[in-house]
RNA sequence: GCGCCCGUAGCUCAGCAGGAUAGAGCAUCAGAUUCCUAAUCUGGGGGCCGUGGGUUCGAAUCCCGCCGGGCGCGCCA
């Protein structure tokens, strides 16, 4: 039965199903060579109906041309004479609906300690390599709320691909070639001069005013006196940019330390352009027809009075969809945000097999000229993602945090780290759909009720490693136990119906993987949580159902076994989220 | 005007690559503490899944139109 390379009860069920099909070619009563991508394996929604259900008889219907009743008799025929199999039946249109004998659902019990941190892995990735670019904020301070979900999103993303086979790189476009960071620099060089003793008052309406400045324009006082103070600015401009980038980049880093997250590689637009590629790039598209000198249509909607038809080179993105063609250069002759970001884009797909970009939803419009410039450079050959993330309101006594850049009066991550926790905003972030929008608010992020997910399954896991303390102190010591020894047969169908939920954990992830969309395991989570305290519950009406038994170490052990692989179940999911599961809760 | 996202219980949201009687939490009502954290649990009431078509054995899910809401829209990043 179970040899070889372990295998999840789904898997294994699956591959019972398909040699069940072949017996049916083989006996003629299917034509060989039917499409089985349709077929699905899965728990049915109504659990009176069994505990697994396949729509293999529908769907095979056509191609049989035999009615679907028919072949699910001949297939429940097949499948009910395996020994994991207790019931077979036929139900509604011709769904098989199985029911599995409670010793496989003991063995998958054994199957969850054998794995460990490994059950739910897959290799569905194949081994491809991902590359995930998130966060990826301007380099002009600190990290603010506005950049959080992102990474969040990003970084449990990129962790699930890794968990599903894939090889993933995390990477952060550092866009320091723009106009923004010229900004910085003649926001730090007033630092500078204000370190040196000047005066300088207000801070003038279009630099930078947060005070983070300061001290990188004392390290640059203390290390070049007052050589930059007067002049030219051609004098310090790159040098200033060079070193206000790199400092900005520090802060961001320590900040996305905070949250717990460590990109693979920084790419920096301005090497981008130094090494030519968007200038490459553009005379690859040219020599396509994909790249033409012309002049943009004023825009629509509001009329702007400062309008003047420009000739430039432009992408033909209209011929995938966008509303216009668009600029890759400006008229001063560099790189737009485009044209450089096509160029980078470009240069990704070299080293990976498929992209995934993270970006906020305020973006959504340059969505397909990306996606259109990406799939003319690499042929269509790399496929390529864009998950939006839309914004995060945040609450305070149920008010919305009035947020401005402009006086620096922002939300900064790192109070909000330090405030409810690492884990908690990244939980919380991912309790929502990404494409939905989402209030954060710091009073119910915190609150210890069931309400708050965060919290719930905390105490889930919580409650799963107390139980084997109190369980020592009344004298029976799991950790000290030989584990295969435990008696499962003291777990009985009522027990066995959370190893039905943890069993869906491996295809959870999968699916969870295969759509990217982390918020699943959240979801997924906060039920197995649900299941676990209704079942440890019970205990309260009848004593029999307590998990610490003194009395009878036997079945207090295999209790103990069932809850240990919940807790295994829950720590393999908010591993996945980046959030430590807690054993104690205060 | 155009593009993208959304419309599911009073509220906040799930609904797993279409599946069987549509789910959870909050709120509300009724219950449960001789036990491992009641920081929890059990049960009730509450829905033309925005709307009209289409695809098929079968649609909240896929396609098209409409209605309603949000966001974005210049050579910015």
């Amino acid at each position: 039965m179970r040899q070889g390379k372990p295998m999840t009860i789904y898997a294994e069920m699956a591959a019972h199903l398909n040699a069940a099909l072949d017996a049916l070619e083989k006996g003629g009563v299917l034509p060989a060579g039917l499409d089985r991508g349709p077929i699905t394996l899965e728990p049915p929604r109504d659990a009176s109906h069994g505990d697994m259900a396949t729509n293999a008889a529908m769907v095979l219907t056509k191609g049989a041309g035999k009615p679907p009743r028919v072949l699910a008799e001949a297939l429940a025929a097949e499948l009910g004479a395996l020994d994991a199999v207790r019931w077979v039946d036929i139900a509604g249109p011709g769904f098989i609906n199985l029911t599995l004998s409670d010793d496989a659902w003991r063995g998958e019990l054994r199957q969850i300690q054998a794995l460990g941190d490994d059950y739910g892995r897959s290799n569905i990735g194949g081994g491809t390599t991902v590359n995930v670019e998130y966060v990826s904020a301007n380099p002009t301070g600190p990290m603010h709320m506005g950049h959080c979900r992102g990474a969040v999103v990003g970084d449990a993303l990129a962790q699930m691909l890794e968990y599903s086979g894939h090889r993933v790189v995390r990477e952060y476009y550092v866009n320091d070639a723009g106009g923004q960071v010229d900004v910085l620099a003649r926001s730090v060089h007033l630092r500078y001069c204000e370190a040196l003793g000047a005066n300088v008052g207000e801070i003038p309406e279009g630099l930078y005013p947060g005070d983070y400045l300061v001290p990188v324009g004392q390290a640059l006082a203390a290390e070049f006196g007052d050589r930059f103070v007067s002049g030219d600015d051609g004098a310090w401009l790159a040098l200033f940019r060079t070193r206000a980038v790199a400092a900005m980049l520090d802060l961001i880093r320590a900040d996305l330390a905070l949250l717990g997250i460590h990109h693979d590689l920084f790419t920096s637009e301005a090497a981008i352009q130094a090494d030519g590629l968007p200038a490459a790039a553009e005379i690859w598209l040219r020599a396509h027809d994909l790249v033409y000198d012309g002049v943009l249509e004023a825009p629509k909607g509001e009329v702007a009075e400062d309008w003047e038809p420009v000739e430039l080179p432009l992408f033909r993105s209209s011929q995938f969809g966008d509303d216009q063609d668009r600029p890759i250069k400006k008229s001063d002759g560099s790189w737009t945000y485009f044209g450089a970001d096509l160029a980078y884009h470009h240069e990704k797909a070299k080293r990976a097999d498929a992209l995934i970009d993270i970006w906020g939803a305020d973006h959504a419009g340059t969505v397909k000229r990306i996606k259109a410039a990406v799939a003319a450079l690499t042929g269509g050959k790399t496929g390529f993602d864009v998950k939006l993330v839309q914004m995060v309101r945040l609450l305070r006594d149920g008010e919305p945090v009035k947020m401005s850049k402009r006086s620096g009066n922002f939300v900064t991550l790192a109070d909000v780290v330090r405030e409810v926790g690492k884990d908690v905003v990244r939980f919380t972030m991912l309790t929502r759909k990404a494409d939905a929008q989402m209030d954060f608010d710091f009073a119910r992020v915190v609150e210890a009720t069931k309400d708050n997910p965060v919290f719930y399954v905390n105490y889930a896991h919580a409650r799963a490693a107390s139980m084997a303390r109190r369980a020592a102190e009344a004298g029976v010591d799991y950790a000290a136990a030989d584990h295969d020894a435990i008696d499962l047969s003291h777990l009985d169908t009522v027990d066995l119906g959370l190893a039905r939920i943890a069993a869906t954990f491996p295809r959870m992830v999968e699916s969870a993987a295969t759509a990217r969309e982390p918020h699943r395991i959240a979801f997924y989570l906060n039920d197995l949580a649900a299941a676990f305290h209704g079942w440890y519950n019970l205990g309260n009406d009848d004593p029999s159902r307590r998990v610490v038994q003194a009395e009878n170490a036997e079945r207090t052990m295999a209790k103990l076994f069932l809850t240990s692989a919940i807790g295994q179940i829950l720590r393999n999911g908010l591993h996945l989220m980046g959030v430590e599961p807690v054993d104690e809760m205060r």
